[in-house]
DNA sequence: CGCCGCCTTGACTCCCTTCAATGCGAGTGG
DNA sequence: CCACTCGCATTGAAGGGAGTCAAGGCGGCG
């Protein structure tokens, strides 16, 4: 729904990522799906599977015992989330909206993509880039202002929706708050002063519009991720 | 110098960590060497070299165009560093102290990865690490106060230095500062109020010493990556 | 000794948070 | 069809934590 526009790729086609040649893994992997706001997994649980998306929007996110979050990061189709180096999983991930996702047990997915060369080499671009992108979010939580965090957000939302003008969203402002390190109040606050300045127009909430592209990169800052 | 402790390791065993087995990587890689506070290499530079430490510290940061600075990370001995999914360096690096780093050629060093199965699964160990760090860091910057960020700042020290109540380090106060999302001001301040409640002792400016390490856990938030 | 870089401390400012209402759209039931 | 409710989003007012600006302090080295 908030990706009409990637969900042309059949289930067929999914293979780690829509990029990705549709050769087959020889894993059997389970079809499970989630509501809207249910529960994927919790930190510190076993992992025994990692995940990729098959359609719809997820999130990973931490918490603090006094319920400060951290959204780590937000999955679209095609996504693979869930692994790390430990037998337990590191973050909670949520569906944002109703989710179908392919369950891989995670021993076996470990071995055939160790085992494969081509597997491998895709493997390590993924983390590599994934890598890549939590960095340039510690340059935007740690070191921009509340209207560059927010603005470089609406850019790589731009990104990923193929640099269309009109930009659909799953998340809410909190999920938008907990993602850039700010309050929900300050992420409104900043979003309507990007539309009383005119740079984007905002039909209803989840649904922004750019109108000035060129007065957006000004505003991050000029150095999305740093000088050019 | 900083790492006295480690420096024990010869550079014969060392091959892309410290805990690896010291089977003989075959690339040629050359070796060397970077005086305190050159720069090793420029974040766009063409990426033609990854590189290991085989003594000293050193660190990733990007830059703004106004001087802002966040650093990414910090490298000791037998840290691997400057990969990227793309051909060109995604940071600019720096040597902290004297370094001595060992460079492999860029694209062999990928294809000797991808072609065995033990470096691909040691590499995507390594990765994953990476990432998981990457995002505790998320976390402290955008969801925790100057103190619990340096209070966890130091106790991943102290981690890092195998529990030693003394830590020595090798960064200044400002790099503290630009990897924690803080000022140098409040960085300084911090570590003397820290002083002053007794919790940690400061023989000088870059030697600590943990005394309350029981009220350092209180002081993270009891949650330095989230619940237990 | 005297310079220089790094660190520390103080006073004031400001951006973002906190606390508190109010608005608004969707779903439900009378 | 409207009244009611519930969750999310928006706006306002006030306060605080960290930033900014500015002045020393301290240790190393020529």
């Amino acid at each position: 729904m908030a990706h009409a526009a990637k969900q042309e790729t059949s289930e067929d086609a999914l293979f780690f990522n829509v990029k990705t040649p549709a050769a087959g893994l020889p894993i059997c992997a389970s079809v499970r799906r989630f509501k809207a706001g249910e529960t994927i997994y919790v930190e510190s649980d076993d992992a025994r599977y990692c995940y990729q998306l098959i359609s719809g929007v997820a999130k990973e996110f931490n918490t603090l015992e006094d319920g400060r979050r951290q959204v780590a990061d937000f999955y679209n189709t095609g996504d693979l989330f869930g692994l790390s180096e430990t037998r337990a999983q590191l973050h909670t991930a949520e569906a944002i909206t109703d989710c179908t996702l392919r369950c891989y047990p995670r021993d076996t997915f470990m071995q055939t993509i160790a085992a494969s060369p081509e597997l491998s080499k895709f493997f390590l671009d993924t983390l590599m880039s994934r890598l890549h992108r939590a960095r340039e979010r510690m340059i935007m939580i740690g070191r921009m202002t509340a209207i560059e965090r927010v603005v470089s957000f609406l850019l790589r939302l731009k990104e990923d929706q193929n640099g269309a003008r009109e930009i659909t969203i799953a998340m809410s402002r909190q999920d938008i708050a907990d993602h850039l390190g700010l309050t929900i109040e300050t992420v409104c606050r900043t979003l309507t002063e990007l539309k009383k300045q005119g740079v984007i127009a905002m039909p209803s909430a989840r649904l922004f519009s750019i109108i000035d592209a060129a007065q957006m990169d000004d505003l991050t800052g000029s150095g999305d991720a740093a000088i050019h």
